[in-house]
DNA sequence: ATATTTGTTAACCAAGTGGTTAAACCATAT
DNA sequence: ATATGGTTTAACCACTTGGTTAACAAATAT
């Protein structure tokens, strides 16, 4: 591993888990293992390093969106492979939509004009596959964007309001992994059933 | 306004817009338009300001909960009762459940030791309430804990992860806020729509 | 009236912050 | 061997951070 790789791997580490402003440069030296001026070396300053890491995470994730959003499945078939394929790489990246969440949130500026350079992912397809199923009697008059916050919410939720879940449901660790398994096919199945005629 | 409520009120815009790590206590003193030795006269520390602020905060959201999830309502009554109060509630504060997400997040620590001690939301009534209508062949045999998660993200996420979900949805201010509305009832439409036999 | 407690301020402080610099290191090309 | 380029470090710097102090003002109690 390269020192640069290194940096990146530190800086990813703590930014995930406190945040731009809660990360500190000599944690992140100490982390990666060297002085705290080859950061600035690679990465000339906090925000940037911080940037690459955010933009790194984030087309972690757009990318997935968009490849199933705008393939030939029927609806239904999207839902199923979205939230298994989604849930199931979450599960692998849990600190990622808290982080991503987080992020956009304190800092929008930043965040807005990021997304705009990023391929963001793009609904529009979907949007009007599920209006032509509604329109074929398949799918109940639902506004669409609604559905789509609903399979993001259901999707994604647990892993970024993790301990507040844990706290409020009252889930041992073992028990919220577990559930969150079987959200691969539940949350397909939930879905579906509420929308379908 | 005493000097006091005027500190607590700039902490809570600062801590909830920022977080812990982001407020600046010069910042808080500027807000409240007096002097940074105050902050420490009546809050001791910064730690303990945010915990004043965090605990009031927390405060607001749980006793709803129980309030409902504890009540003689059938299962699908809670589930319209608590989507509806709880959207209304958080329409008039948006930033609220971000604010404790990412703070339990970034402090797990002090966020379970704090909870402790709060009156949190007990879901057991309500869980074996839903076991039992289960078993009345009125609700679909599924987990507990799983319809609960979903409730939860269905009604908070959006307001959670507010700029991701107008980023990728792709929302503007006035459709979010249409959308957010109609949500008091769409949500628990999907989810009895999803789990009634 | 006067002592005492409570509220408020400006000035200060040590520790930490992101960032810089100049010198050294080290591989490789000449 | 040695000049050259990128890599790495220790020491440093200006500035910000949360927090303190000592003096002062303003109520309040005596």
């Amino acid at each position: 591993m390269t020192t640069e790789e290194k940096i990146f791997e530190s800086a990813r580490l703590i930014f995930q888990h406190k945040g731009l402003a809660g990360a500190r440069m000599q944690e992140i030296a100490d982390g990666a293992g060297i002085n705290k001026a080859m950061l600035h070396y690679f990465f000339k300053s906090k925000q940037l390093l911080f940037e690459a890491v955010f933009m790194n995470a984030f087309s972690q994730i757009a990318p997935q969106i968009n490849e199933i959003f705008n393939s030939h499945d029927s609806v239904f078939d999207k839902i199923r492979k979205f939230t298994e394929s989604y849930i199931s790489f979450v599960i692998t990246n849990p600190i990622l939509p808290q982080f991503i969440v987080q992020e956009m949130n304190n800092n929008p500026e930043f965040a807005t004009s990021i997304i705009k350079h990023a391929n963001r992912p793009n609904p529009a397809f979907l949007i009007s596959q599920i209006e032509k199923e509604i329109e074929l009697g398949i799918i109940k008059p639902i506004k669409p964007k609604q559905i789509l916050l609903d399979i993001f919410s259901m999707t994604v939720f647990p892993f970024a309001a993790h301990m507040l879940m844990k706290s409020i449901v009252q889930l041992s660790q073992e028990e919220f992994n577990e559930l969150v398994q079987e959200r691969r096919t539940h949350v397909a199945d939930q879905i579906i059933n509420a929308i379908k005629t």
